[in-house]
DNA sequence: CTTAACTATGAATTAAATTCATAGTATATA
DNA sequence: TATATACTATGAATTTAATTCATAGTTAAG
């Protein structure tokens, strides 16, 4: 059984606008017949007339004028779809939903997006923070499409970048012992309060490559979510952390023209702690333009900032 | 160059439904074949995927789920559009509009609509009054599909039924002298106001068929646009009216029991001035079953009306 | 009353959709 | 770790549908 289709609403808004079969038929590159033979099956079909027949003119019927009506509504919604493929294929358009497995690296990927949605104002940019089952099953399962991780797990499927590398140091207020010190040592912070974010311990670089294999652990050990709160109970005395060093410059340059208290970095250990914040996408999507011109610019945004800061 | 079908919107809604091609091909009574092919000639035309194949199953990609978004949004438009079609043919649906060139019948024709209103509730009914080149042309140019006159023209491409008759009679209060006289004389109206419809002389039967015959004419000639305004004046005693007898009777049933003066009806001539309404509709309209079930239900309605009045 | 500008329609043709047959691949099962 | 199972993909054959061609029929205009 043969039902309504585009090209029956197609020929029927055509017709409406230019007036005759035969005009419709050059515009639409058929001949009239084809029109008169596609619109007759139509009309055999549900038994109706589409229009009346009078003399050599066309005149929409009631069905017709409501067809014509749906026809108006319908048909501009194909060829924007079609336009809207179109974009998808370019890849100009599409979602690109950013995982964050980085608590400091928000303020970074603010800085990114800014200037990758003057270049892809069609994408759809989407960030979240929270994965039931980690970052890496949650670009497995298309919750993400982007991983922002300092943890990359080389995968059949999964491709990692590095974006930048960055030094993780010990952030501690003026008043410190530390604070001028060339560097610290685990048992340095056996009597501080020490605060991270709330993630599981062995995702903390400061205990897993600083304080546990020493045996040493802090007074206390607090969480919490936002960096500005952070930086702010460290810059008053009351705990230390670990974060990037960028961080610590960028809190000193925005702060202490406001009298804050400055903060100050001092590197873990001799050698410091040196890490990297890799993008992770699906092997998959490496084609989607977008995606790819993402992980570009966010290079670029970094290696302004090392400069920079 | 192919285009997004509705075919295209039906797969991708019923793949995501059911989850496999597969099922969806069953449902649709398709092969799996079938489905898997017109899908792909729709990803080769726009140069994306609409699924990510993954072994045995399908994910839809984000330009898949646009389409799905799509498809959920305009697959039921079109089988609504088709249950509309299936009510035209049915003759349950249209649009009805009526065209009254009888001022008193509005009425008569409020008792018919609502019976009529209650076994076509789809259909749209609309009242007009006004034609620019009178009720004729509006049928033929359609403006209106049925047409409620005293004065048929049988011209091809129109039918005429009649649906009642009645008395045309002169209506005067009871301080007219007239008010008890078997049957009023055209020169009886001579010291008389006369209130008419503002319509043309020449479709005014008290006119044409009683004092332009006579070569009388009424004191005064005043036009009233309602049928309630008009009847109050005659009771009142300043004027008279010619209008159908079941009027005059309908304004007493309704009005002596409140104290208002009474109207009489006095016959126009020996005789009686003796009217029918038609309904006129177009000869192409006549298959149409809401058009013909109006014209039934007037035909009881006015006969009802004869009996009770 | 002839021409021009339409539509309708049957038959022929062309194009497209669909199926058939089969290969390929991941998942579940024994 | 075979093996069955439940899918999808695809080329070629087939069927079905769309389109054209050729032509008749109708009306409005010159």
């Amino acid at each position: 059984m043969a039902l309504i289709e585009r090209t029956h609403l197609k020929i029927i808004r055509e017709v409406n606008q230019l007036g005759s079969l035969t005009a419709a038929a050059k515009k639409l590159h058929l001949t009239q017949s084809a029109l008169s033979h596609t619109i007759r099956k139509l009309e055999d079909q549900f038994n109706i007339a589409i229009w009346h027949r009078e003399g050599r003119g066309l005149r929409l019927t009631q069905a017709g004028e409501y067809l014509l009506e749906t026809a108006n509504r319908l048909v501009p919604q194909f060829t924007y779809a079609e336009e809207r493929l179109r974009q998808f294929a370019k890849g100009e358009r599409g979602e690109l939903r950013i995982g964050m497995e980085c608590h400091p690296c928000y303020q970074w990927l603010l800085k990114i997006v800014a200037p990758y949605l003057d270049k892809y104002p069609d994408v759809e940019v989407d960030v979240k923070q929270k994965f039931q089952f980690g970052g890496i099953a949650a670009l497995f399962a298309y919750e993400i499409d982007v991983l922002v991780t300092p943890d990359p797990l080389y995968k059949p499927g999964l491709i990692f970048e590095p974006v930048f590398a960055y030094e993780q140091v010990l952030v501690v207020s003026e008043n410190h012992a530390l604070c001028k010190a060339e560097y610290a040592k685990p048992k340095d912070l056996m009597n501080d309060i020490l605060i991270t974010y709330p993630v599981p311990v062995e995702r903390l670089d400061i205990y897993t490559q600083f304080l546990i294999p020493a045996g040493i652990t802090p007074k206390r050990h607090k969480t919490i979510e936002t960096t500005d709160i952070m930086l702010q109970m460290v810059a008053s005395g009351c705990a230390v952390a670990a974060l990037p060093r960028w961080l610590v410059e960028e809190y000193n340059n925005s702060h202490t023209n406001n009298k804050n208290p400055a903060i100050f970095p001092v590197k873990l250990g001799k050698k410091g702690l040196n890490k990297h914040i890799f993008l992770g996408i699906r092997e998959a999507d490496t084609s989607i333009k977008y995606l790819q011109s993402f992980i570009s610019i966010a290079k670029t945004v970094q290696t302004t900032n090392q400069i920079t800061n």
